[in-house]
DNA sequence: CGGTCGCTTGATAATCGTCAATTGATGTGG
DNA sequence: CCACATCAATTGACGATTATCAAGCGACCG
């Protein structure tokens, strides 16, 4: 991986370069806190891997180009992909309590790019700056909203489910990166896919095929074109009577109900 | 739900009773610090709800006795348990960023009791306790990487190896509320287990059987003796052979491997 | 005592995984 | 530059894990 430590020309920064990387609704002093604490800026390939599971909590990172995985390793050999990072969200923040890295971390694309923040920027001893770990706070607390989804998904939706449910999410990831949500390029393989859905590379291959046959969106090879968004939203929360018929999955009926009585 | 506002005998103060419950390797001035802040104990009832989703982000919680369950709602009626909470654990964490709960909390017990912290006592612009911000960095993070491994098991294993997942996991939560991990009470029913892992009530109840049958675990209604945790162990990574056959799932064969070569 | 709830067990079936064959794309070496 | 190998993807046939449907049973409660 090409690491840039220091020297650049000046409106290309790293301060200057993550700082556009960071989310919008941020105030400029933030994001010029933020960016102030970056230690360096990182270009990998496709595949190369930025972080293995295991790695000493040194570093978190901001995607600003391309796009990653993680991997969430099993105590053989077997692994899932739990999520696809994109531009503009931050990666590697499981860690804080272990003081371990806490999944493994990929490039899909050639070139991929990060931000690299020093943890020890955060820390509490070396800092008063309590409004960046309130910051902080705010994104690991998202990543946590998120992989309570991703669970539901991955427990209660059926195979159509997840996948309109999966077209929808990066839709919304890629327009958060300000890309092009309706014509674009997945930089993951179906078998990457299905592993974050809980499903195989062959079944992900059918659904897609679904996809195209219905009109939903034209698929070809990595390159997709959504045409029907509302009927991805209505697959995701219904699921397709037609196809693999949808399965309605452990529902339950909704914690029982209120309290019964408020005592005292 | 019964709130304890102030006024207590001295030894059980509010900031005595929590500060018993918060995690054990934590300096005296933290656990004094953080349980300062206590708002409220609140006991509640088997099937009282704590939180609805959506309510307004203003506390998070310590349980201090009894347990809980988080409940993700779907978008139509469905739900699916997500976590299951003990003693010592805190829980409403994953608000901080879209500024409302995003789980329901339910009472599994009676009584369950918690102790209730407002958030704008980690607030940056309330407070330059930088410290505490740390620490809840750290509770959080540590939530979103067991969530990390929630999705793991939900796509990956098969029902056998959840099950045993599930209880050794289960047996990790009651060794750190102090209490026996091998003969306990579980508050939760068969069909919360399933939801959780993603099964049905019925098949729940059939990998109890099987756990029976094969010695690995006296079960009896709610109770659970476990007498090998080495067979679970086993089969949570292997599954078992000889029941409903191991699913390997969809297994991917970790991030391709490193980078090829590193440029400059 | 009747009714509901939680649990168990059985029979059946379906969603999705497994296995296999084929094609096209990519890349490498001779 | 082409043969060859490898990989990603598609599609089909088949099978199995687990869901669904159903019945029964004990416990608890009003």
């Amino acid at each position: 991986m090409k690491r840039h430590p220091l020297v650049e020309p000046f409106w290309r920064s790293q301060a200057h370069f993550c700082a556009g990387s960071l989310p919008v609704d941020l105030s400029p002093e933030l994001k010029a806190g933020v960016a102030a604490h970056v230690a360096a800026t990182i270009e990998l390939r496709k595949g190369e891997t930025l972080i293995h599971t295991g790695m000493p909590y040194q570093h978190i990172y901001l995607v600003t180009g391309g796009a990653f995985k993680s991997v969430q390793l099993g105590e053989d050999g077997q692994s899932q992909v739990i999520s696809f990072h994109w531009p503009r969200e931050f990666m590697g923040l499981g860690g804080f309590s272990r003081r371990s890295h806490t999944t493994d971390l990929v490039a899909l694309t050639t070139p991929a790019l990060v931000c690299e923040f020093p943890i020890h920027a955060f820390d509490a001893r070396t800092t008063v700056a309590s409004p960046l770990l309130a910051l902080l706070l705010e994104y690991v607390s998202e990543g946590l909203a998120q992989a309570e989804y991703d669970q539901f998904m991955l427990g209660s939706l059926s195979a159509t489910q997840k996948i309109s449910s999966f077209f929808l999410q990066t839709q919304h990831k890629l327009r958060r990166a300000g890309m092009n949500a309706d014509v674009f390029e997945l930089p993951m393989t179906r078998e990457e896919i299905g592993s974050y859905l809980g499903l195989t590379m062959e079944t992900v291959s059918r659904l897609l095929t679904h996809l195209r046959v219905h009109g939903v969106a034209e698929v070809d090879k990595k390159w997709v074109r959504i045409l029907r968004a509302d009927i991805l939203h209505a697959w995701q929360v219904d699921g397709d009577e037609r196809f693999l018929g949808h399965r309605p999955g452990p529902v339950l009926g909704a914690g029982h109900c209120d309290f019964r009585k408020d005592a005292a």
